[in-house]
DNA sequence: TCGACTGTCCCTGTACACGT
DNA sequence: ACGTGTACAGGGACAGTCGA
């Protein structure tokens, strides 16, 4: 088979399998050379393709001589004959497939004895003075562009594949070979955002600090903050004056109206995640807790894609009509479920006690969120004449005041859900008395909205799987044998110890 | 009287799952 | 890869209590 390589480009002849480098494979390999040993190879390559400028006599080194001598005479052969093609790397040519070869020629060679000989024994292989002016600084730059790219990439895998980071370095190439192959998606390719569970406490951190670094950073690019309205698409780009400096620079614009690809909200996750990445990965300006934690720019231009698209919908909620409305009924629902927590976390909090007063039968089992009351502070309609009406009917059950009343006091409803037994309605009761007489005792009480009971009630089935104890039979009976709700919940085969069948 | 502390409620932002 | 729906943690606002 017989193919081009792409690195070499469309001028590239013909080449043999044994000289057909795979360039992902080509870029690992180098990626895992020292700087030293990299420059090594590409003043080979220059030497042999004929483009090096000879450097004044210096001394031989035993290393660089090494280096020269475990090139076989074949492979000497290919680098001198001069018919491989080059590749133009910022103004100096210079032969990728030279380079691959002198590679695989040292990648070969015995630990120590070649290129592959620790960095603190080795000296560079030309006067570094050169390297400054010469135009191998220049590919140098862009060879170590191309290292730091594969570094992401490298770190990408080890993160997707285990926890194990940087013992993975260790393994032998056969493994690293089959990890090669692995299918990578854009997750894996960055550290930080693997699921938050598979991090540690630093990387946690880390991930927190910098989220909040891009975050600040594109607010400063855009002049967005979080109490003004967000800028719609015809909002003229005011002029940024940074009273430090003076420096009066243009904010960025975002198009919150657009995706997060549009080229401009691109610029500005582009923008923030370098700057952030400049600063963060400096000595000195670095501010990260944890100056271990590794991480890549592409997790920043993650972060600073979600907080675009936090905006974006933001932006969508307050201008676009449906999305508006859909937003508000999520936030009402979100409230109505934050509070069945809240009733949840406070029987909780008297669960060990009542324990201790029924032999040991924790009621904690029978505390899920999805379980308890619902507590609502307004009827879910658009009819304002309705709505009022039944508000008034709250006022007179919670026995608001008229001083209350004009102050616009909230009421909530409570809304049971009709599946739960007198039993379990009991344990309720009486986890919340115990509660009330646990604040009475602390000597504290604090206002709370008032509460009132109009008698409505939820039919529909939990989602949690229940206890047999806690379904009412009247419930089934009426309302969800025989139905399509019949297949929307579960019974658990046996009550839990202490309660019901199970005493 | 005032500041510190605490409980309650709710908003905001983030994380995750899922469909396209 | 992206948008969207959803759950939930964190923290702010507010109000009541307490002790100096």
């Amino acid at each position: 088979m017989v193919r081009s390589n792409p690195l070499l480009g469309a001028s590239s002849t013909s080449i043999t399998p044994a000289q057909d480098i795979n360039h992902t494979q080509l870029m690992f390999q180098l990626s895992q050379l020292s700087p030293e040993q990299l420059q090594g190879l590409i003043t080979m390559a220059a030497i042999r393709g004929g483009t090096h400028q000879p450097p004044p006599p210096v001394p031989q080194e035993p290393n660089t001589q090494l280096q020269h001598s475990m090139i076989p005479e074949g492979n000497r052969n290919v680098l001198t004959s001069g018919q491989a093609r080059g590749t133009r790397f910022s103004g100096f040519e210079v032969d990728l497939r030279l380079i691959s070869e002198a590679h695989i020629v040292s990648s070969v060679a015995p630990p120590g004895t070649s290129l592959n000989a620790p960095t603190s024994r080795r000296e560079p292989p030309i006067d570094p003075s050169l390297l400054e002016t010469s135009e191998i600084s220049l590919v140098m730059a862009e060879v170590k562009g191309l290292r730091a790219e594969l570094e992401e990439l490298k770190r990408a895998r080890h993160s997707a594949s285990d926890d194990d980071g940087d013992a993975d370095d260790e393994n032998d190439g056969r493994q690293r070979k089959r990890k090669r192959t692995k299918r990578r998606s854009l997750r894996s390719e960055h550290i930080l955002s693997v699921k938050t569970d598979r991090l540690n406490r630093e990387q946690k951190e880390t991930r927190n600090e910098l989220h909040g670094m891009v975050k600040r950073e594109m607010e400063e690019l855009t002049g967005i903050t979080k109490k003004e309205a967000l800028p719609g698409p015809t909002t003229p780009v005011p002029a940024h004056t940074d009273e430090t400096n003076s420096d009066h620079r243009q904010l960025m614009h975002s198009k919150l109206d657009r995706d997060v690809t549009d080229a401009k909200n691109k610029a500005i996750i582009m923008r923030a995640a370098e700057l952030v990445f400049k600063e963060q990965t400096d000595g000195d300006l670095r501010k990260l807790k944890h100056k271990d934690v590794k991480f890549t720019e592409a997790d920043l231009r993650s972060f600073a894609t979600a907080v675009l698209r936090s905006w974006k919908r933001r932006f969508e909620a307050e201008n676009n009509g449906e999305k508006g409305r859909k937003a508000k009924l999520q936030a009402q629902k979100n409230k109505r479920h934050q509070r069945q927590r809240t009733l949840k976390a406070a029987r909780l909090a008297v669960a060990e006690l009542y324990a201790e007063i029924h032999d040991g039968a924790d009621p904690s089992c029978l505390l899920e969120t999805d379980w308890m009351t619902e507590e609502v502070s307004s009827l879910d309609t658009s009819d304002d004449e309705e709505k009022e009406a039944h508000r008034q009917k709250m006022v007179q059950a919670a026995r608001l005041t008229e001083k209350e009343i004009e102050c616009g006091t909230v009421v909530l409803e409570k809304i049971k859900p009709l599946f739960r037994s007198d039993e379990v309605d009991g344990i309720y009761e009486e986890l919340d008395q115990l509660g009330r007489k646990k604040q009475k005792e602390s000597g504290k009480t604090y206002a709370r909205k008032p509460r009132a009971d109009l008698g409505r009630t939820r039919v529909q089935p939990p989602a949690v799987s229940l206890y047999p104890f806690m379904v009412r039979e009247s419930w089934f009976e009426d309302h969800i044998a025989g139905t399509s709700l019949e297949d929307n919940f579960e019974v658990l085969p046996e009550d839990p110890e202490g309660f019901g069948s199970n005493p």
